[in-house]
DNA sequence: GAAAAAAAACTTGCCAGACAAGCGGACAAG
DNA sequence: CTTGTCCGCTTGTCTGGCAAGTTTTTTTTC
């Protein structure tokens, strides 16, 4: 099944993977065009050049030109109206965060995200305990019984545990919160279970982690902020101490 | 110095602003094609069909199809290999996290945007008091100071506070932590900064906030994490009550 | 027959030119 | 002073093409 020509675990491992190509001319418009606007040269609300003159003024076609601000404007840092032209946002800010994770194998990348993750978790848990409507503890509540059922036909479940915690962030009903930690979860598990497949002794269900679990929903169905806080930042500590056991090999 | 044809605030609060345009071809195929790849049609790893098959596929011409490659690529999402073809990363997942604050002028949007910020920031700090090496402590000791001066000449001191709060942050050591938290300050700050003009009310320096930076300080000092996230977020839930004094009109 | 070298076939990066759709200001008519 | 028309400019999209890089096939050579 192994392609002729791929890299394999060997090039990868010796930095010789997706080789550092010079970057393309748009990497270095874009780069350039934005580095102007946040220098002020192209000043918030303001119109960029047309795409004809900045093609003299870079010595570049139209279309590495469109490629370059159509990549600013998926950024939100430029909007443009047919006929009118591209204009600076308001702001002169990205509406979009990047949050680029360089190296997927990099273990103080990994710890990085998990530290940032546990910090929106933790922070979500005392949020929900506090704005959880009856409807919210309700789907919480069945969703930590459908663990319960997962532990007990010694399923792995790592899809019950996801949306455990899904549905404990969603409880907070702050979409950011959802969106950010969705996108580390996500991350983090990817990480571990191409990193290992028997992922399940790093994330795996026990019945100590529905212990931990159990906790978090007792203080979020009280209204115990701090209580959610805690017991939440206890359970993911430890399941980061689990994963770190894993990256020290 | 208002401006002919302008919308004003009575067809904005009615929705008859600027009117949606139909979505480019660009920003169709490019939501396909991720939509597309999220079912697995293109499944991870693998190549995406050439550019000229994808015109005849999706009946447009090359340059739309680089355009919306284009931006896949500029999320992460693939790869391209010039004369190899374009590659679904191997993680299916874009590499960047898009925070997209829909409207600006919308009160629970920035309160959202508060709560993470407040989320980020307390845990910084508690990471800050833990890790921060001799010289963090010294260029935090030096911006309160500066702070301090600010105060004491009357003035708005408006980047001191900011820089004050980046000191700390950057001495968690971790880059997710600092990018995340740059972004949502910025975004906070311009909004205050551009909702009313004098600002100072809400975020400008006191000596009662300068007491509440000085009890982060000396937790970071001594590194007293539960201390420090605890001033941290006295500090910032005060900002956010004040700043919520404006909210409400 | 097998390994190495050369050629061919694709594929992306970039470019030039063109046309339609939409915007903005000028300008004349009422 | 308003209204309608026109014309230049700008973006959105298309067509066609060449250079550079990669993969596959063929040919050559040992």
């Amino acid at each position: 099944m192994a392609k002729a020509g791929m890299p394999d675990d060997r090039d990868v491992a010796a930095g010789r993977g997706p080789l550092d190509r010079p970057p393309s001319l748009v990497d270095k418009l874009a780069q350039r065009l934005q580095a102007d606007i946040r220098a002020g040269r192209y000043p918030p609300g303001s119109r960029l050049p047309a795409e004809q003159t900045m093609c003299a003024l870079y010595r570049v076609s139209r279309a590495t030109v469109r490629e370059a601000v159509g990549r600013l404007k998926h950024d939100g840092l430029v909007a443009s109206r047919q006929g009118a032209g591209a204009f600076i946002a308001e702001s002169g800010l990205p509406a979009v965060f990047r949050l680029d994770i360089a190296d997927f194998s990099d273990a103080q990348e990994i710890r990085n995200i998990v530290e940032l993750l546990i910090a929106v978790e933790a922070a979500a848990s005392e949020h929900a305990a506090r704005r959880r409507t009856a409807g919210d503890l309700e789907i919480i509540r069945a969703r930590l019984e459908a663990m319960q059922t997962a532990i007990d036909r010694n399923e792995p479940g790592v899809d019950e545990d996801l949306t455990f915690h899904r549905s404990i962030i969603e409880a907070t009903h702050n979409p950011f919160f959802c969106d950010l930690s969705d996108f580390l979860d996500q991350r983090v598990r990817r990480f571990i279970r191409t990193a290992r497949a028997n992922s399940a002794r790093f994330l795996g269900l026990t019945q100590a982690v529905q212990g931990e679990h159990q906790a978090i929903f007792a203080a979020i169905a009280s209204g115990d902020g701090p209580g959610a806080r805690a017991a939440a930042e206890r359970h993911l500590l430890n399941a980061a101490a689990r994963l770190e056991l894993y990256l020290e090999r």
